[in-house]
RNA sequence: GGGCGCAUAGCUCAGCUGGUAGAGCAUCUGCCUUACAAGCAGGAGGUCAUAGGUUCGAGCCCUAUUGCGCCCACCA
């Protein structure tokens, strides 16, 4: 007896059915090394995070590569593993110590460490739980977290390197600051909005003329305090004659040069630029480049500084409003126009960041991208799709120094020492006794912490426990696929191509997989703030995690965005739903199978197969390599959709319903067949479908195999040359054909269901044993009460209407078919059809060019299909004629 | 400003190296047929954005145009 009671309630089972998995230890490597490794790395997500939709797709497609790769007898690993997250836990944190009445800075750095290691552990368990839901078969054993003193260890091994080779280098540069967060970040967390504003145009006298004026432009009027230059475009034919003089900064009344710049736009406002070399990254370089002083006109907190004592302490916006009073007041203000343009935000925590000239420590990154450019473009890597090199490339060659330095807490503590003494940077992995230099011990520690991005650079590696030479590292470097997203191309997995590359002169993997967006049903990004995300997790209390997977797989391909809709969760539960209930039917009626048999391999039983057997057979075993090369190729979407037309259209529609009255014929002799072949093929799809819905398989394997084996390490199907049988099928798809035909006139007419006919075969000799020994279900599936096979038209009833297909005719006599004229217009209709797709044919054959330079096997097969249409339109007419005779 | 991508059925999307356009949902008709009404059977619905070009043959390759989207740069 089994256990398939009752409908799909995909809850019931899928967590039991995951412990079990974990506690075989199934999600290990299976140390068998006969077919080679397999082994992903998770992208790691946020040590405190929550699983949302990018998530699951990114887990659910990684799970289905590593179950596929594992049931093929690869030695898989899939390591999993959090960030530590740098600045959006330290965020979360404050946030929370804000709540009860604490600031970080009271609380100093230990403590404030000790908090976050406690928020950590406490939150730390929800995503990997949420994975696990998610039927995630990762390696949890061997789960890291970047703040692990072992890839500590590993981050601190990759900065000494890199500091001691000279790509690492600290230097006062203007950076990114988020005075939200109060730290420098990188270029690549900034991200840019459009914001309403105005543009200012202030006049500014120059010195030694009457009445002679430059009108600068701007956006930022409470920048001018700190004013050192006016630049102008040297080739700008109404300023050429003052450039050299000076001019006069309202309000500060002291003098500043007017240089010439080429990167000034001469038509942009006026062609004339303050220059601000503090607060803006061109003015910063043109102040450079012209030997410009830099005055700075905010403190660390974006206050006022005291550089004029009236505004001193006020936020830049209300210090903006009171000088643009000063200017009105002096008659400066020319005009103040609308104007709408980009303004940096931090990704964190969508506050404005403000360019700020800061010591901050840097990876020169030229000679590091090199490599990693190379490695994409000879192919050791490549990605998938590979319109994603452009964007690789792009980012790539545009590359700036990435400034890796934040002034936060928690991260990798930067391991250098600065001598209290002389000032010397001792760069180690731990505390040195004395400063190399002077030999001084008063040695105090860079407060920086790094990127967290500098750490997840390295998780390729650093996860398999490099610097160390371990086993694991020796087993499964370089990995074989990344899966990621688009989005975090410039993040991730650059970084992790330069850092691999330097550190271990290999490629970090071979493939990079690449997946789009997951949007809501509207097409907009899900987001917090729009709170439109939908919860992968009520997702799966409600439909059951097979129902979500499916959904995120199928119909998708890679690199493009999807849209979530709820229609496609319930497209997907229908089918767990079919599988159920088509795995009852299989179950019921093995039931009283013979054990034995039903086990036995394929060539005992050859010579028992019927014709639908070997189509069906054959059908598997085309899919099984189809769908092989499709996950080979990261058509995940279309493999998926392969397997759920053969299941549903194929194995449930045709041959469930076709080997039903062998099944319910207890004499019949072919029945122990057709139990062995509902086994076998029922066994195939389950398992090619088992890395995309893991779950509802697992439960009906279990079923029909009745032990303890799981699908999971079962033998993944492969093609097999002896169950090609390419003429049976061909048999039985004209087969198909044909009862679809019957059906459709049955409907044109409107016969009831419960009302058979008589169904007159005339069909070609080699056809008349194969429509003879399919005779029962052609009954059953046609509406036949009795089924006559004939190899000449003799002794057809006048009343009967018919179908054509290459091969066959049928006829069905009906004593009630009164109408001759709608019969005659059927007809009329149907040799239509076949005359347009007989034209496109004709036009082919026609055509000398096609005959000329097209395949020879595409040539025969028009031929061929010529010939059909031919004689199906002769029997078409002949029926059409004897109808005008009656 | 630079780069990339998309435009296919009412909707959401597939479509491998060019060879007579597919799915799910929605829709229409008929069925409670002993695995499944979360189902079965049968339909209808597409000049593959537009205009050229290459080819015997173009949804697919090339060029231009239109519309939409994304990424990078950041002109004050």
């Amino acid at each position: 007896m089994h256990n398939l009671e009752g409908k799909y309630e995909p809850n019931k089972f899928e967590d039991e059915l995951y412990s079990n998995w974990e506690e075989k230890g199934y999600f290990k490597p299976s140390g068998n090394t006969e077919k080679g490794k397999y082994c992903i790395m998770m992208p790691p997500p946020n040590v405190t995070g929550k699983l949302h939709m990018g998530h699951a797709l990114d887990g659910t497609l990684q799970d289905v590569l590593i179950r596929y790769k594992r049931m093929q007898g690869y030695n898989t690993l899939w390591v999993p593993g959090t960030d530590h997250a740098a600045i959006s836990t330290e965020v979360k944190i404050v946030e929370k110590l804000k709540e009860e009445g604490i600031d970080k800075h009271d609380l100093g750095r230990e403590k404030f460490l000790d908090k976050a290691w406690e928020w950590t552990e406490l939150y730390g368990g929800t995503i990997v739980k949420q994975q696990k839901k998610l039927g995630c078969s990762a390696d949890w054993s061997r789960s890291r977290f970047t703040m692990d003193e072992r890839l500590s260890k590993a981050v601190l091994t990759v900065f000494k390197k890199l500091y001691d080779k000279g790509l690492i280098y600290k230097g006062k540069r203007m950076i990114n600051w988020c005075p939200c967060c109060n730290t420098s970040i990188s270029d690549a967390e900034a991200i840019y909005e459009e914001e309403k504003t105005h543009l200012w145009h202030i006049k500014y006298k120059v010195v030694g003329m009457e009445n002679t004026y430059l009108t600068v432009a701007t956006t930022r009027p409470e920048t001018m305090l700190g004013d050192t230059a006016v630049a102008v475009h040297p080739d700008d034919e109404r300023y050429k004659n003052l450039v050299g003089k000076k001019c006069i900064l309202p309000i500060m009344n002291k003098e500043i040069p007017i240089i010439a710049d080429e990167f000034v736009e001469k038509e942009f406002g006026t062609g004339c630029v303050k220059i601000t070399p503090a607060h803006d990254p061109n003015d910063y370089q043109a102040g450079l480049k012209h030997d410009l002083e830099i005055i700075e006109v905010f403190d660390e907190d974006f206050k006022m500084n005291d550089l004029v004592p009236e505004y001193e302490g006020l936020d830049m916006y209300e210090a903006r409003k009171l000088i643009v009073e000063k200017l009105k007041e002096l008659g400066v203000l020319v005009k103040i126009e609308d104007y709408t343009h980009n303004v940096a935000k931090h990704d964190r925590c969508g506050h404005t960041i403000e360019p700020k000239i800061s010591d901050q420590w840097f990876v020169a990154m030229k000679e590091l991208a090199k490599p990693a450019i190379e490695a994409v473009k000879t192919g050791k890597t490549r990605f998938v799709p590979d319109k994603f090199e452009k964007t690789y490339f792009n980012w790539l060659d545009n590359i700036q120094d990435w400034c890796i330095s934040r002034q936060i807490w928690w991260g990798h503590q930067i391991p250098a020492y600065y001598c209290d003494k002389c000032g010397e940077i001792n760069v180690d992995l731990e505390k040195p006794e004395k400063c190399s230099k002077c030999g001084s011990i008063e040695l105090h520690q860079d407060p920086d912490t790094l990127d967290t991005w500098f750490s997840s650079a390295l998780w390729p590696f650093s996860t398999l426990g490099w610097p160390e030479n371990t086993e694991d590292f020796k087993t499964f470097f370089p990995t074989d696929t990344l899966v990621t997203g688009y989005d975090i191309i410039f993040f991730w997995v650059v970084r992790m191509m330069f850092s691999s590359l330097e550190q271990t002169g290999e490629v970090p993997f071979k493939d990079v997989f690449i997946h789009g967006i997951v949007r809501d049903s509207q097409g907009r990004k899900m987001s917090k703030s729009l709170g439109n995300g939908i919860d992968p997790l009520e997702i799966i209390e409600k439909y059951g995690t097979d129902s979500l997977r499916y959904s995120l797989v199928s119909g998708t391909s890679a690199g493009n965005d999807m849209r979530f809709l709820p229609e496609k969760i319930e497209a997907a539960g229908n089918f767990g739903n079919k599988i159920w209930n088509a795995a009852k039917f299989v179950l019921m009626n093995l039931e009283d199978a013979d054990e034995a048999h039903i086990k036995s391999d394929f060539p005992s039983l050859a010579s028992d197969l019927c014709i639908e057997d070997k189509w069906i057979l054959s059908k598997m075993n085309t899919l099984a390599k189809e769908v092989t090369t499709n996950l080979d190729n990261y058509d995940l979407g279309v493999a998926l959709d392969k397997i759920y037309t053969f299941i549903w259209n194929e194995f449930c529609d045709w041959y469930i319903e076709i080997v039903k009255t062998r099944l319910y014929d207890k004499e019949n002799t072919t029945r122990k067949t057709a139990q062995w072949v509902l086994n076998k093929v029922l066994g195939d799809a389950l398992k090619l479908l088992h890395p995309f819905m893991p779950f509802v398989t697992e439960k009906i394997y279990k079923e029909l195999y009745n032990d303890d084996e799981s699908i999971m390490i079962s033998n993944y199907p492969e093609y097999n040359e002896k169950l090609d049988f390419k003429v049976e099928e061909e048999k039985i798809e004209q087969i198909k054909e044909l009862i679809t035909g019957i059906r459709n006139i049955r409907t044109q007419m409107n016969v009831h269901p419960s009302k058979k006919s008589k169904l007159i075969f005339v069909v070609k000799p080699e056809y008349e044993k194969t429509i003879k020994a399919s005779e029962e279900f052609i009954k059953k599936l046609g509406f036949g009460e009795e089924i006559q096979v004939q190899t000449n038209k003799e002794n057809i009833p006048q009343n009967a209407v018919n179908v054509v297909t290459a091969d066959i005719e049928v006829f069905m006599p009906f004593e009630d078919l009164v109408n001759i004229e709608e019969e005659r217009a059927r007809l009329e209709k149907e040799k239509e059809k076949i005359l347009v797709e007989k034209e496109k044919t004709d036009k082919m054959l026609g055509n000398p060019g096609f005959l000329a330079k097209a395949p020879a096997s595409k040539v025969e097969e028009e031929k061929e299909k010529l010939i059909k249409f031919n004689e199906m339109i002769a029997n078409i007419e002949e029926r059409i004629n004897k109808l005008a005779t009656n």
